[in-house]
DNA sequence: GTGGTCTAGACCACC
DNA sequence: GTGGTCTAGACCACG
């Protein structure tokens, strides 16, 4: 699992930590019962503060996403990967309505959204090599 | 023109008050030449702290929205509503393609997507009444 | 709202204040929609770290008892005050249980922990001074 | 006499042998002058750290419940299993004046708590073998 | 070695 | 003034 930080983003670092770590979860990159790299570990890699990452952690723990194990480290509860997919998927509808419905408000038809959408899709999909 | 105003949302109250304006621009509700209300009625209306409202104008003037007029007060600029609906095109063709981008990467294919489109549009034609 | 914090207890402080938020909300001690005292307050108050407050807060509004209002401070969400007495009263009963539970593990019968209950509630009554 | 550990629980696992070695001295599973499982056996057997057993014994040593034999091991001293009995009951005694303290400070009255006593006790008799 | 907690002090955006 | 975030460094319990 790949964590990658941008300091100078919207995002608190501890959030971009919390969002990748739900992620890679969702996408099965990591799996149920994996111990992710330790506190100190990671913020010696991402060149952050420990407090950070462990601020990041412990709210993953909260949501019951992580769990941590007496002297070993912080484990991916079992019920993880379904939890992150769903929570992914809901954020994404979320997400897609409130554009939509924006973009209606903003004089936009449905048949214009729709063909913006196809025409995105097309880039994103020819683009392939820069996601 | 008017303005409502959501103390306990996200954004910050200038900067609802800055979309709120450039909306109301770009969807024709005020056009190029009028005036705004002043800073001082614009705050008590929406019962706010004056200097919110100032630092929401100052920044509409940095972006050549607005433009003082000595004695009468903020006027619209002439190029404010081109402005303002380019912008808030650009804006919704980006979120979606990021929104695009992010379903595409958890998973769901190009078609998914689409319907999931098709199907918000329309729940949000349906409920028109709420928007 | 009286906050005691004991900093040799088993619990961490910003647990202790966590449960005393709580315990004042479900007692009516504070209503919905009052203001708690400020982090920087409060922390001078206990004479405790600021961060350990703003931890505390911020674990309250991630449990939505409370909510930032921008610029004034923390509120006291709506429906914490039914929150707050109904997670008590869950505690209270599994804690109950539990206890119960050892106490048969242990040998006692139903009736002998019955009376004891009934003793103790007696002691409870006579010494409410102490409570 | 049988030592179950759960890694994930909330007591540390050093922790949970004592309470367990005390209990089953209590309910007379093992009786005075018997010897304990050596250190590395008891580990070998649960699967933990040896060091986390010894750190069990120590602490059972130093309550006076285990005395060292000379070559031998570990015995539970003479007046272990009044101790452990003791301190049990008195346990029990403590948690339950503090819960029903509690509930009382919560609003339930003298009556609803024993009638919330008289409940649980019911479920715990008919749900026996959950125990 | 691991995570958990706390302190101290800094900077930011917002009102 | 308010909360939110981050850094730095310390101490603890646990395995």
């Amino acid at each position: 699992m790949i964590i990658h930080i941008d300091p100078d983003g919207d995002l608190a670092i501890y959030d971009q930590i919390i969002r990748q770590v739900k992620f890679a979860i969702a996408k099965g990159v990591v799996d149920a019962g994996e111990l992710l790299p330790s506190v100190r570990e990671l913020a010696k890699e991402l060149t952050i503060n420990p407090n950070t990452v462990a601020r990041a952690y412990q709210e993953l723990q909260n949501e019951e996403i992580l769990e941590s194990v007496r002297g070993l480290g912080l484990r991916i509860c079992a019920k993880a990967p379904k939890k992150c997919q769903q929570e992914r998927q809901n954020l994404i509808r979320i997400r897609l309505a409130s554009i939509l419905q924006e973009g209606l408000q903003s004089g936009l038809t449905a048949d214009e959204l729709k063909s913006l959408v196809q025409s995105e899709l097309q880039s994103l999909k020819s683009g392939k090599a820069t996601a």
